[in-house]
RNA sequence: GGCCCUGUAGUUCAACGGAUAGAACGGAAGUUUCCUAAACUUUAAAUACAGGUUCGAUUCCUGUCGGGGCUACCA
């Protein structure tokens, strides 16, 4: 039982023996002591003060002195207003110390038995390559499932490539006519960006037709463009490619083989990784059953022009629909298939989709047509809705060519990196690759950190003209905070190993250590409350802290220098806790940390 | 129109309904014979507005105003 359980069934205790009464479970938690207070854990007394009908003052003292008497490793208390401010013993922290040190896995719970949790990200088009959005994506995804598995969760990373449908079709179609047989192997160019164009070509010379046939008196653009003879053609390639022509489907595997290779680069690049990688182009046939599977039950109806609905909320105007009238699927049949297979495939507990939040209500839909069908998994099916990434002038448009490409980005940033590394010094003596390696470690860690600070619902923003910073509270300064420990513990065992026993007279920690001691002490609960809000901001405004509280430990106190061996040698036992703890932080949140920089 | 999200220093982000609303960048002023100054210290600067619930509201509710998204036989 840890030692907040431990106080507070002492407060529950105290408050039933003495008044008789259960004491209001909401008020059953311990915050941290806030710093400009002394104290390590605080117990907020006003929810007592009904029960014990004295004022919040003598609450907190009736309550202090019952647990002084009750908890052991209790050494003193505050009270101020309503506010009941315990210290343990310094004991209890060198303890901690102690039992928690040389625990690589600090924080960390082992896989549990429970039902795993699928993690679908990324799902990119393999029409476009990847931009900034689909970093924001990545990298919530992946971190995601770490601080899920960190949480003692079986976890399944899962991929649903969207390789099918009218958009394809639009690149294949502007390669045909217009690639003169182009490939990323004869002119050098990433798969995806290479088909990225032909998608781009596509749009401007549909444009030159609708512009055409206005001139020639259409008046509604919309029609002008379904008219449009381009846009006809890319339908009939879709039609050739559901009827499973085998020169469409050559050209659509090679161009997809193309995209994919681009891909595992950026993918590379990133980090990320995934357990399997579903394509729609298998799933969405098993979507359309679901959908007659759905007729049958009688949840959904077909219309007299053969297209399939749905009726929700029992609302005329909340109809959306399952199936064209010509029998192709859109974009939720797919979804309700795989939402299927993935139930199949692992038995989850969880589905979590990281989708925009413009998706929304996409999620809604998909979750209310999968319980009309009354399947076990729809309310397994979870929605990680993130905000978008903006740019000053608002959000990224393709159309107006303010994307910002992710394999552009990751360069700059590592361009930064080294930039800014060479200017301070400090490490002339890597060799070429230690040195790509650092600045890789750097560029990224900054990126992956801006990004994943951010709450994930929230709208966040990016200004391509202010390069991401260095400095504050950035990625570097954490791993800059790993980086002088590293150092310092290189130095610490010159050659011999570390002697593992941990030992302090209880007099001589300092408060600086003690605060250490207290923030490390909270992380497995952070992890826990991460996992729980699917929040990798928390973990990373978490390393934050720590690190702040080290740096200050770190200037004002020598850790080396120390005269009193017994003093030092716990300080170096207390900056190796950190330095596992800053590590452990960091990998949930798919950031390395260097040994120097 | 309907539905959803969002509004905190100049800027970018924090704050299970709890104490004097925290950081960072930028601004101002400092710290290096000492384990890495990508650091540390000091300083000025913010809860859009109006009600309500509560011992206590940035947080919950209502309304107004501002920003974004969705409301396709696109994905």
């Amino acid at each position: 039982m840890s030692i907040t359980q431990v106080i507070l069934e002492a407060v529950s205790d105290f408050v039933f023996e003495q008044y008789g009464e259960d004491a209001p479970l909401q008020a059953l938690t311990l915050q941290k002591t806030r710093k400009e207070f002394s104290g390590d854990f605080t117990l907020v007394v006003f929810p007592f003060v009904k029960i014990t009908k004295v004022s919040p003052e003598a609450t907190a003292k009736l309550i202090g002195d019952a647990l002084i008497e009750r908890v052991d490793e209790l050494q003193s208390y505050n009270v101020i207003k309503g506010f009941l401010n315990l210290s343990l013993h310094p004991n209890f922290w060198i303890d901690y110390l102690a039992r928690n040190s040389g625990n690589a896995r600090f924080g960390f719970r082992p896989k549990g038995e429970g039902a795993p949790v699928v993690v679908e990200y990324s799902s990119p088009n393999t029409n476009k390559p990847l931009h900034l959005g689909h970093v924001r994506n990545n990298l919530l995804g992946y971190s995601v499932a770490k601080i899920l598995e960190a949480s003692g969760r079986r976890v399944y990373k899962v991929n649903l490539v969207n390789d099918r449908g009218i958009h394809i079709c639009k690149s294949m179609l502007a390669w045909i006519k217009y690639g003169k047989g182009r490939t990323p192997y004869t002119t050098g160019m990433k798969g995806d960006k290479l088909v990225g164009e032909y998608y781009v070509k596509f749009e401007t010379e549909l444009k030159i037709q609708v512009g055409e046939l206005m001139l020639a008196g259409y008046t509604d653009e919309e029609i002008a463009r379904k008219d449009a003879p381009l846009m006809k053609e890319a339908q009939e390639l879709l039609r050739k490619w559901e009827d499973g022509d085998a020169q469409t489907l050559a050209i659509w595997c090679a161009m997809n083989g193309w995209v994919y290779e681009g891909f595992n680069q950026t993918y590379r690049k990133l980090g990320v990784e995934f357990d399997k990688t579903y394509y729609e182009s298998e799933t969405y046939l098993l979507g359309k059953e679901l959908v007659m599977e759905g007729l049958k039950k009688g949840v959904f109806e077909k219309r007299s022009d053969n297209s399939v609905w749905v009726t929700l909320n029992n609302d005329p105007l909340d109809e959306k629909l399952l199936l064209r009238s010509d029998g192709t699927s859109v974009y939720i049949t797919q979804d309700l298939g795989t939402a299927q297979l993935r139930f199949d495939d692992f038995y989850p507990g969880e589905m979590i989709y990281v989708v925009g939040n413009e998706q929304n209500y996409h999620f809604e839909v998909l979750q209310k047509v999968l319980q009309k069908l009354r399947k076990p998994y729809a309310d397994a099916v979870y929605h990680l809705s993130y905000g978008m990434v903006e740019l000053p002038e608002g959000k990224m448009k393709s159309r107006e060519g303010t994307v910002v490409d992710a394999d552009d980005l990751f360069e700059e940033m590592v361009d930064t990196a080294r930039r800014t590394t060479e200017e301070l010094g400090k490490v002339q003596d890597f060799s070429e690759e230690e040195k790509a390696q650092l600045y890789n470690i750097l560029g990224m860690g900054a990126l992956k950190y801006f990004i994943l600070k951010v709450d994930p619902k929230k709208n966040m923003l990016f200004n391509p003209s202010e390069s991401i910073d260095f400095n504050g509270n950035t990625g570097p300064f954490i791993q800059y905070t790993y980086a002088r420990i590293s150092s310092i513990l290189r130095m610490a065992q010159s050659g011999k190993p570390l002697q593992a026993k941990v030992q302090l007279a209880p007099e001589k920690l300092n408060l600086l250590e003690r605060n250490l001691l207290r923030t490390i002490f909270d992380f497995p609960g952070v992890v826990l409350d991460a996992a729980n809000a699917h929040s990798p901001a928390q973990i990373a405004n978490y390393a934050y802290d720590l690190c702040k509280e080290y740096n200050q430990f770190y200037h004002e106190h020598s850790v080396l220098n120390e005269p009193d061996p017994q003093i030092s040698h716990f300080r170096v036992k207390l900056s190796e806790m950190v330095s596992t703890v800053v590590k452990n932080a960091m990998s949930l949140l798919g950031i390395d940390v260097p040994e120097r920089m």
